[in-house]
DNA sequence: ACAAAAGTGTTCCATATACACCCATGT
DNA sequence: ACATGGGTGTATATGGAACACTTTTGT
């Protein structure tokens, strides 16, 4: 029996939330996409395997990082009995190798990915509501229109930009800094997480 | 490397909760108690394997099941390198063998069974806003008062029964029967699970 | 009659929602 | 001057919290 993790890496572009997929170099599956991930080590924790294997697969470092569920269906995987464990990371910017996709539109997936990636997806909504889990795709400094911008792309929904400032500054989470941010137009203030 | 599943069984009694521990026959821990659970099957999905070691340890048949994380410290095992993937259940009377403890006083466990126990028991208070999961520690038929009394022992503090009541009535998840429950004194409405 | 649990409403406060205009800047 | 995104307040609806007395039954 064998044992992998998984992980389904997120970040925002162009407005939309993206995750990121590996091409697979082997059989089975060789040619399609998949969340990276792979074996864990023997003296190794979930952890840090899923750490290692993002920084391998991706060269990201520094992420967000938990653990999702762990699937464990005898026939995932035609190769024989390997149970999953997944994780989801949020990535602040786009610092990456390996190729994103919106979340809306995904190819074909490995394995039973599609439906690890779904259920990372649903979790990263319900978690919105209740933490602070957005500032994780956004840099240390930003603005209160990118932090809207980010939980848009999240609930794939639009928000009202006064009752959203108002729950942000509110809750105490975020504090204002000097700086303003060049925008084209009108400068923002960009804030920082508390 | 080699796979278990544990499970955290909750039930209530005597107007608190419970979960059920059973005796190490064998080393390692020998003597101690332990989460009900074992190595998964070869041909297993891990939710036939948590029920299989759910029926063999505490003959427990029909219960609420649900995966909670899973466990893969390299060091939680002396045995070598055991992951765990931890279950929590809830049982809605008390049909088992085994010995039933109440959460608020718990004995010396084995490997990181103490650590899987107060993660259950969090996830058990979480959910409880959110979800029915109230009624799985019920039978089909069964008075307000004692849906409440579920709800103060999970939570560990008392409600106002005026506002549970209207509460559980305004979701529409419960509806009364014609039947009410001779209690000795005044007698009480049963209500079914919607 | 008394003890014990069942049952029932109103007020208040906090939070969520709906909604529209002015401001600062670059072109 | 105009286009663009930044920034701000009020009124209403909804849900949660605090709070006390009457009813029915068995002893």
């Amino acid at each position: 029996m064998t044992v992998t993790v998984d992980v389904v890496l997120f970040t925002i572009r162009e407005r939309k939330l993206h995750l990121l997929l590996v091409k697979r170099a082997v059989k089975p599956f060789e040619g399609r996409y998949a969340l990276p991930g792979g074996f864990v080590g023997e003296d190794e924790s979930l952890d840090a395997a899923a750490i290692r294997k993002l920084r391998e697969e991706t060269g990201v470092e520094r992420v967000y990082l938990e653990q999702l569920y762990t699937f464990g269906d005898p026939k995932r995987d035609p190769r024989g009995r390997v149970i999953t464990v997944a994780y989801y990371a949020l990535a602040p910017t786009d610092p990456s190798d390996g190729t994103w996709f919106p979340v809306t539109d995904l190819p074909p997936l490995a394995f039973d990915h599609r439906k690890v990636a779904d259920y990372a997806h649903q979790r990263l909504r319900n978690k919105l509501d209740w933490t602070n889990v957005g500032f994780e795709l956004l840099p240390a400094k930003f603005t209160l229109s990118e932090l809207q911008m980010v939980h848009e792309a999240i609930l794939g929904e639009e928000l009202d930009k006064r009752n959203f400032r108002r729950k942000i500054i509110q809750r105490g989470i975020v504090k204002p800094t000097k700086e303003w941010q060049e925008t084209g137009r009108k400068p923002a203030q960009l804030y920082r997480f508390k």
